[in-house]
DNA sequence: AACGATACCAGAAACGTTTCCAGAAAGCAG
DNA sequence: CTGCTTTCTGGAAACGTTTCTGGTATCGTT
C-alpha cells in the first residue's frame, strides 16, 4: 500500500507516480491512465506524514475553547470551521476545563501537532509578554483580548466586542426603561475574565446615571455554567436582595436566571426584567424572547481566521478587531411596576 | 531546529538525542542533562511528521458530526474526548452540513489524515456493504445504527438507544395520562433517518392502544434545527390540527416548539402537553421543566471510543450496544382538560 | 593480567514521499 | 542524416525521525 507497490503493478517508476497523484504536467497521457487505474484497484491512499516531511505546507489550526456547553461557542466555531475551509486550513479543536491554562494548552498542542496557529475561546485577557512569548505560533483571541497594559498588543490578535461597553449599553436600557435597582449575576471576576469587564461596564451605567451600586445586588457564580447561574440567582432572591431587573452577562446563564426566577414565583417581565449579552439562538425561543445585545458572532469566526492567515501566510501584522453589538428587543425587558 | 541541530549543539550523535527525547534508558544522566538543556535552549520541538513515518502510531480518531448546533451531541462529544484521552488518541472533529453525505466525509477525512478509526453522529441508518466497504478504517455509529436487512453488521459498531421503543415510551407515558390526540413533531422522514425510526414508534404506540393515527397530526419539518421546530409547530396549529399532547422527537426541537404553543396561546400542559427524547442540558430551564426520556450521553460516548479502541488495537468484533433512557418528569405533561 | 559483561554511544538503515537532475526517445529544422 | 529541442521517464537525494547493529570504554571477576 505505498507508493511503491502501484509503480510496480504498473510497471514505472516511483517519481511517475508521485508525479500523477500531483498532478505534474510532465507525464503522458497513456501512463497517467494507468496510474490512475491502479491507484484506483489498489486502493492507494498516500500516506501524509511522508508528504508532510517533504514539502511541510500542511496548514492545520488549533482551536482551544474553554467552557464546552456554551453555545455562543459553537456558532463561532462554525464560522471559523468554514472560513478554515475556504483558505483551506483544517482545524483542530480542543476543549478545556475551565481550570486548565488555554495558553499551556495551546503550547502543547501547537507543539505535538506542528499548528500553523491557534484561535483561543474563552480565555483571560491578561497574558503577560512572556506568556505570549512562550507560544511560538501566532494567536488571535476570539471573544476577548489582552489589556495587560497594551504590552505585546502587536505579537497576537484579537476579534472581540468591547465587552465594558457592550455590558454599560445593556444596563443602560434597563436603567431607560426606569430601573434603578439592578442585579447582576456573573461568574467569577477575580480571574481577570470577560466577566470582570462586563461588571465594570455595569458600575459605571450605574455611575454615570447616578445611581449608587448596591454590592447586595451582586450575585457571583463559580462556574459559568446553566446550573450555576440558576443557583446564583436563586441565592440572590431567597437572601432578599431588592431588585427589579437582572444584569445577567450570558445567554445561556440569562435563561437559567428566568428559571431560577419562575420556580421562585417571579414573572418576566413584569416582576423582574432581564437583559443579556451574547445572542445565542437558544434565547430567540425563550419564553418570553430573551432581551440581549446581539454578538456578530460569524464575522468573528471569519475575521479571526482572515487574520490568523494573514499573519501566517504573509507575515501579516496583528489587528485587534473590536464588533459592535445590536440589541435585540424580546420580551424580557419591560418598564418596573409602579412602587407601592 | 531539527534534531541535528540540538546534536550537534551539544556534541553528542543524533540517535543519543533520539534517546534521550524518547526516555530510552541506554544514556548516562550527564549526556541526557546537556542534551535537554539544548533542547531547551534552541527551542526545540521534535516533527511529528517524521516521527509518525518511522513509527506510525499516531492515533487520532475522527468524529464526523451532522447537526452543528445539536447541544445533545456536544455532550457525547464532550464524552468522546476525555474517554479518547485517556486511550492516547486524540481527536479530530468533523462538522458537516445537512446535505453532505458522513459516509463520504468520513472517507475523505480518514484518506487526507491517516485515521485509525472514525466516530459517525448522527446520521443515517442504511449503509449498504459496498458503502461501508469504501470506508477502509473501522468506525462506530454513534447514536443510530445500521438496520439494513442486518447485512454488513459485522463490519462496524454502534452505540444507540432503541429509537422506536423509546419514542413508544413517550408516547405511551402521554397516553398513560389519558391523551388520545397526540400530535408529532419531527424531521423528514424519507432519508431513513433516526426520524423514521422514532415515527414508527409513534405509530406503535397509538396502536397497541388502540388509537387510530390521525395523520394531520403529524407535522413534518425541512431542517433538523429550532427554527424549522417553531415554524412547523404554528404550522400545525395554525391549520387546525386537534391534539392535547405533542411528541417532538429531540429536545431542542421541543423547547420551539414549546415557543410556537406560547405565541399562539396555548399553555403547556394546561392547553397542550409536550414530551420529547435527549435530556439536554438546557431542557432542565425550560419553563415548566421539559419532560424528557433522557440518553446516556456519557455511557455512549465513552463506549463509542472503547469498543472502537479495542477493534482497532487488539482486533476486537464490532459490536452494537443498545442503552436504555430514563423518563425525567419535568412539567410540560399533564392530565388533557375534560372535554367541553 | 586477561577476560567477559555491562553501560554508553555513534553510524546507518529505514519509513514513504517529492523533486531535482539527468538521460532516453522522439520530433523537427537544416 | 545530423544536431538540437522537446517530451517524457527513471534514479537518487532529501525531508526528520527512530531503532537496529556494532563498537569502545569501563568495570568487576578470576
Amino acid at each position: 500500500m505505498t507508493i511503491k507497490d502501484v509503480a510496480a503493478k504498473c510497471g514505472v517508476s516511483v517519481s511517475t507516480v508521485s508525479r500523477v497523484l500531483n498532478n505534474h504536467p510532465d507525464v503522458s497521457a497513456a501512463v497517467r491512465e494507468k496510474v490512475m487505474a491502479a491507484v484506483e484497484e489498489l486502493h492507494y491512499i498516500p500516506n501524509n506524514s511522508a508528504r508532510d516531511l517533504v514539502k511541510p505546507q500542511a496548514s492545520t489550526i488549533g482551536v482551544v475553547v474553554r467552557g464546552v456547553g456554551n453555545p455562543f461557542f459553537t456558532s463561532i466555531i462554525t464560522a471559523v470551521e468554514s472560513e478554515a475551509e475556504k483558505y483551506g486550513y483544517t482545524i483542530i479543536l480542543n476543549h478545556i476545563r475551565s481550570g486548565e491554562d488555554e495558553l499551556v494548552a495551546g503550547a502543547e498542542m501547537a507543539r505535538s501537532k506542528r499548528l500553523k496557529g491557534l484561535i483561543l475561546m474563552g480565555g483571560c485577557y491578561d497574558y503577560t509578554p512572556e506568556q505570549v512569548a512562550s507560544l511560538d505560533v501566532p494567536f488571535v483571541c476570539c471573544t476577548f483580548t489582552n489589556t495587560f497594559g497594551n504590552l505585546g498588543k502587536d505579537t497576537f490578535s484579537s476579534v472581540s466586542i468591547s465587552d465594558r461597553d457592550v455590558a454599560k449599553h445593556a444596563v443602560e436600557h434597563l436603567i431607560a426603561k426606569g430601573h434603578k435597582k439592578i442585579a447582576i449575576i456573573l461568574d467569577s471576576i477575580c480571574d481577570r475574565s470577560i466577566s470582570e469587564l462586563r461588571y465594570k461596564g455595569y458600575l459605571e451605567a450605574l455611575k454615570s446615571n447616578g445611581i449608587e451600586p448596591d454590592y447586595d445586588l451582586v450575585e457571583e457564580i463559580d462556574f459559568f455554567d446553566m446550573k450555576s447561574a440558576y443557583e446564583g440567582t436563586l441565592r440572590l432572591i431567597d437572601r432578599g436582595a431588592d431588585f427589579t431587573a437582572l444584569f445577567v452577562i450570558a445567554d445561556s446563564l440569562a435563561l437559567a436566571a428566568m428559571k431560577a426566577l419562575s420556580d421562585r414565583g417571579r414573572k418576566v417581565p413584569e416582576d423582574c426584567s432581564v437583559i443579556s449579552i451574547d445572542g445565542i439562538d437558544m434565547s430567540l425561543y425563550s419564553i418570553p424572547t430573551l432581551t440581549t445585545l446581539i454578538q456578530p458572532t460569524e464575522e468573528m469566526g471569519r475575521d479571526a481566521v482572515r487574520t490568523l492567515v494573514s499573519v501566517i501566510e504573509e507575515n501579516g501584522k496583528h489587528m485587534h478587531l473590536r464588533y459592535d453589538t445590536m440589541l435585540r428587543e424580546g420580551g424580557t425587558v419591560a418598564r418596573p411596576k409602579a412602587e407601592s
